[in-house]
DNA sequence: CCTATTCACATACGTTCCGTATGCCAATTG
DNA sequence: CAATTGGCATACGGAACGTATGTGAATAGG
């Protein structure tokens, strides 16, 4: 008759989380008010505190959901490209475009640093940095990426200049003809990776 | 004989910004509660709000502080290197270099954005990018720098790389080793930015 | 030199928000 | 059907913030 009790949980679980990524999203964590958002759920502090601890706890699951969204669009839209470098740098533009979404800049860039931390040690939330990563190891073996780069590393200098980049480009005045500059910029730094000189551009 | 009162006043917003200074740089903004680091001062939040507005308006003055503090900083050491695109590679090690103090990392990469928004619209603290996307602009007409790229949005996209380098060392269980392999993948990228000799086009 | 005014800063108060402790009711278990 | 578990709400205390108001010293004016 009643749904089972698992189901019921999860739902409290999927609507605690929606609300608050809502407000963190729009107004921000700090302005945030635990009251006010989980009521907008239909739902009270009790749940909140008994499903996710505290206030962080809640962030750390928003941002978890998040991060998989965002690793699987990264993946289903750098799919489909001719050479694995294209690939790459398919990645790279659509992480950008995905940080141009306020939720996510908010979210993901700002507040989510701000509370908890630096991003490198989120257990939860590495799924894009480390496909680019797996990507530049295997671009390194095929030669194509200068030897003596540590992956990962790149992938995380390349992952705060993307993030700048989403930053410039939403808050510019004129985002269509910013994004060309900005996204030009961005590909002639991923350049200086590349072995040979003579790549094709774009 | 009693000091003019415009000393009173300075030494007063000066004790404010550093007792803000030392909690925000430690403990971080949210936590630093205003009552306290006002007593710490010799002072209530009564004076806080009198010279700042509020909370947000003493976190800019600190910020701009720093920002001064480390203009100079990055102006002096990279003053003495011989060529201008060394001078320039200089200048982001520098800034590498100071984004691992854990003050400056606190307030100027992580609740800064966090509270204010966007560093690239702060109107008081962009002394650093400023002298970068100035020395990016002279390496352009040198031929140094590849034509085709806008300096300043490039020295944000590197700002941002610097501070992933300089969060990535210093969350290291061996920066020592860590930095090596973080300024070489760092400096890689940079390459991406230097006309290469034996391509020409554009 | 004396009064009036300004203003830097403190104090007092109300509100909001968070975390914990406790209570209740439905669903499971035997 | 009784017992127990646990999901969630309610109640309470404390801390922090912003405002409104008070006070005393420094300046200004006559």
């Amino acid at each position: 008759m009643h749904r089972p009790r698992k189901e019921m949980i999860a739902e409290t679980r999927a609507k605690l989380i929606a609300a608050a990524r809502q407000a963190f999203g729009t107004i921000g964590y700090a302005e945030a008010s635990m009251d006010d958002f989980t009521a907008s759920a239909g739902l009270t502090r009790g749940a909140l505190y008994h499903h996710f601890g505290d206030k962080k706890g809640l962030l750390e699951a928003v941002i978890a959901e998040i991060d998989g969204e965002m690793a699987a669009r990264v993946n289903e839209v750098a799919s489909r490209a001719p050479t694995r470098w294209q690939h790459f740098v398919d990645e790279c533009t659509t992480y950008i475009e995905m940080a141009l979404e306020p939720e996510i800049q908010r979210i993901m860039f700002r507040d989510g640093p701000a509370v908890l931390g630096d991003p490198a040690q989120w257990s939860n939330a590495n799924a894009c940095v480390g496909s680019m990563t797996d990507h530049l190891t295997a671009l390194q073996g095929e030669g194509v990426v200068v030897p003596g780069v540590d992956p990962e590393t790149a992938a995380r200098l390349i992952n705060g200049a993307s993030s700048q980049a989403a930053q410039r480009i939403a808050n510019s005045n004129d985002p269509e003809a910013t994004s060309k500059i900005v996204v030009a910029a961005f590909k002639q730094l991923l350049e200086g990776l590349l072995r040979k000189p003579g790549s094709q551009q774009n």
